[in-house]
DNA sequence: GTTGAGCGTT
């Protein structure tokens, strides 16, 4: 049960009002001029961006719009949502998070609360408190925080679509009859 | 055009 007094804040089955909205489910083709022609029917754009993954360089399938008006963007959310665009079906929700995280630089960057004798060291920070690294060395961007790293794409398995596929081209591989010439 | 679930980089 959710006292009477956060009821104002919103949560993420039911985001608080706000020029900004969340577009889910979007084809990984969609592009952000794509959404902006669609969303600005509905009043004043912004800005419009699609959530880029930095690993991948491909959209990660929502983005965000931001509005001029509060009310314009409550009439696209009520308007869009359910619609389909590339063959998804999109989401719209209204923006839980206002803004753009701040780059995680993958270290520790706050103070230490208390060190150990031996090497100023504080292991309770770094199994709870550390930016967490991203796997595989290297530089790579760190995460804010472990759920965050452990639903990444890196560490999901495969789709049983996805497993099925390849399991069916490898099993039908056969002798090339002929194939799609070049030209 | 690798899928699917999913609230964010410069």
């Amino acid at each position: 049960p959710m006292s009477s007094r956060r009821r104002h804040m919103g949560d993420r089955e039911n985001p608080m009002p706000s020029r900004c909205l969340g577009i889910f489910g979007l084809s990984l083709y969609t592009t952000e001029q794509q959404i902006n022609h669609i969303f600005s029917k509905y009043g004043p754009v912004e800005k419009t961006q699609v959530v880029i993954d930095a690993k991948t360089g491909r959209s990660r399938g929502f983005c965000f719009v931001y509005f001029e008006s509060q009310d314009d963007a409550k009439v696209a959310k009520n308007e869009c949502t359910g619609m389909e665009i590339d063959g998804r079906r999109i989401r719209v929700d209204f923006s839980i998070t206002q803004r753009a995280h701040t780059p995680t630089p993958g270290i520790y960057m706050g103070k230490p609360t208390s060190v150990s004798r031996d090497n100023g060291y504080d292991r309770r920070r770094d199994r709870d408190d550390y930016y967490y690294r991203g796997g595989g060395g290297g530089g790579g961007g760190g995460y804010r925080d472990r759920d965050y790293y452990h639903r990444s794409y890196r560490h999901r398995s495969p789709s049983p679509h996805y497993r099925r596929r390849r399991y069916e081209r490898e099993r039908s591989y056969s002798p090339r009859i002929e194939t799609r010439s070049k030209g």
